[in-house]
DNA sequence: TAGATTGTTAATCGATTAACAATC
DNA sequence: TAGATTGTTAATCGATTAACAATC
């Protein structure tokens, strides 16, 4: 399975297909073509069937795609039958909101434990998550498999404790704070969530957006 | 200015340089080659003097660029001083998460107010951010100029609640809920943070190592 | 000046779209 | 069966990379 390398554009539309599946498995839709589905995706019926050949065939001449399978197919694809691992590292109040919100086990990850400095934490249990001082991460991460690193510390610590966790054999990092980790070396697997960056964008056609308007009013006043 | 479209591809690496030279300002550095900025993120030289020249001319022949002016150029392009206005849309836990650690201001946005339905929330002001009840949010946007709504609402309300924003002229949603808004209809800009999306990518690249790694003990077994 | 590095044009590479035979 | 829709091959389009003249 998976042999061919698959583009990271891809990969990127696949939680999208799955969460569209989703609603339409609540919306007791069982049945789609990749017509309807492109259209409330906003992409071509070419692309998805592109996308999905990729991994094999899923469809059926004459009939579409039929949902459930489908979804579990991309589920599968996308490791949540894994049973993957994760620690928290850093619980201020982005890694707090994250275990308090945030529900792991939907997407097939444990969320197994939590580190933070803070003496007044350590010890503690936050929502079924034991909080840990961060000098027993390196035992800890020794005596227990763990797949991915939520990265939440403050900006300052985040180079620093990012490598520590390289360097005892972490290979994922969730990344929220807003360092760029992605450097020339190591061949860490680094997913940033980057608020900033997101609206940044937003921010720039927004910009653009006002640039026509004003534009287009210059020209209706002339 | 900015008459030609720029892709989106190039829209979203401006964010990332622009987080570059902050901290190359930080580190003392005022001048850099595309050389050397490609070695730090990970692009080639090619491709950055690609981007900027989107833009205009920023750098100077044998010298390379000026970082702060470049990072000037790049703040202006992405709308940072053009003094745009949001409110946020559900004070849930994302929605106070935010309020209580995401600093707009930093971004160039004023945050102006806080919606949700909540009484006991009405009327009070968190973090210098007055919150309003959902029912006051109509007369709020016709009296008041506003660019972004934030939305950070339950999932089951998201559709109803950003149909409302667009038809109150609102014309960005930045999209904290984990609802697919962009539908075929609809000019509205979405720029959305879907946690799982980027959780599930994250996910996808961890099985594919472990399939390698997997792949590969098994070679060496044999 | 000589070396370095830009901005830009041309070449390559990859991703999306179109088309269609296969078949449910 | 006829209509619908897949999976896949070929065509197009766009994005990245390479190359180089211009010039600081």
């Amino acid at each position: 399975m998976k042999r061919v390398k698959v583009s990271n554009n891809v990969i990127r539309r696949l939680p999208r297909y799955l969460r569209k599946l989703d609603e339409l498995t609540e919306s007791g839709v069982s049945r789609i073509s990749s017509f309807e589905l492109g259209n409330q995706l906003g992409l071509t019926p070419s692309q998805i069937r592109q996308d999905f050949s990729c991994f094999g065939e899923f469809g059926q001449q004459g009939y579409g795609y039929n949902v459930p399978v489908l979804r579990a197919h991309i589920a599968s694809i996308l490791g949540i039958d894994r049973g993957f691992t994760a620690i928290l590292v850093g619980v201020g109040n982005i890694g707090r909101a994250l275990m308090d919100n945030f529900c792991f086990s939907d997407w097939g990850f444990e969320l197994k434990a939590a580190f933070d400095i803070k003496p007044e934490l350590i010890g503690t249990v936050f929502k079924g998550v034991p909080i840990y001082g961060m000098d027993s991460l390196e035992s800890y991460l020794s005596d227990n498999h763990i797949d991915v690193a939520v990265l939440t510390v403050p900006k300052e610590a985040a180079v620093s404790v990012a490598e520590g966790l390289t360097a005892q054999g972490i290979d994922a990092i969730w990344n929220f704070t807003n360092v760029e980790l992605t450097g020339p070396n190591s061949d860490t697997i680094v997913e940033n969530v980057h608020f900033s960056d997101s609206l940044l964008s937003l921010s720039y056609y927004v910009a653009e957006r006002r640039d026509e308007t004003a534009a287009k009013a210059g020209r209706e006043r002339q």
